[in-house]
DNA sequence: CTATTAGTTAACCAGATGGTTAAATATTCT
DNA sequence: AGAATATTTAACCATCTGGTTAACTAATAG
């Protein structure tokens, strides 16, 4: 029923990175080349380099040369296997609230039979 | 408009690992302890202790003592954000299919000028 | 009191991650 | 050809991650 794949295992990690979820903000957007979404990322285009190769890898985004520049391009089929696994816990947020209180209310009410010394 | 909050990070991070889905899989469908949650994973206690301590410092479950057993319950509320954040991107997948023919399409067409040499 | 059970903490380890600077590669400009 | 531009690769580093085993704490059972 859940798969463990590893393609969710890339997706998640690409995500949990806040530089990574910005250039795919840009991306959205429209911008392409390395340079370009290196710019507004205080660091060096070797790191972002290596975070467009970690999107790339989960398949969040295209690569395709032309000349020296290179064209990204999104790809955000990966985050629908995503979203799928997250929706599943959808009903859970849903009632957290609810049965937050519900958990907090037995403070004093053992789970089961309890020695309560 | 899309916040990079921390809290992003520690969820996304969080869902990386297989692991620790089986473990939200498995308190989903009601599983409590630390013992009866660490009993389908080849690893030791102490690594299952591990993944626990860091659902919880991503929001993502709530313990609760009694005695010496460790209840645990589910909370979802983070990944709703997580959801949000996803969702963004759904039209980029929804579509994906038809810009990346597109985007092949254009093997030989530069995106702007050239030299083609 | 002693043994068992539930779970954490500590110390350690290998490998991944996220960054750096310097050098290399490839392409375009003049 | 030579200079500039776009980007990657290499080497390095500190920190994080995911696992281990051993020792510890706390609570229940006999």
């Amino acid at each position: 029923m859940v798969k463990y794949s590893s393609a969710l295992n890339r997706t998640f990690a690409a995500l949990a990175d806040p530089t990574r979820r910005r250039i795919l903000a840009h991306l959205a957007r429209g911008d392409k080349c390395v340079t370009h979404l290196a710019k507004p990322h205080a660091m060096s285009l070797p790191a972002v380099s290596k975070h467009l190769r970690v999107l790339e890898k989960a398949g969040l985004l295209r690569r395709r040369r032309y000349g020296r520049v290179h064209e990204m391009r999104l790809d955000a089929k990966p985050l629908r296997q995503a979203a799928q696994w997250v929706e599943e816990y959808r009903k859970f947020w849903q009632g957290s609230l609810d049965r937050l209180a519900e958990y907090l209310e037995k403070e004093n009410r053992p789970p089961e039979k309890r020695k309560t010394k």
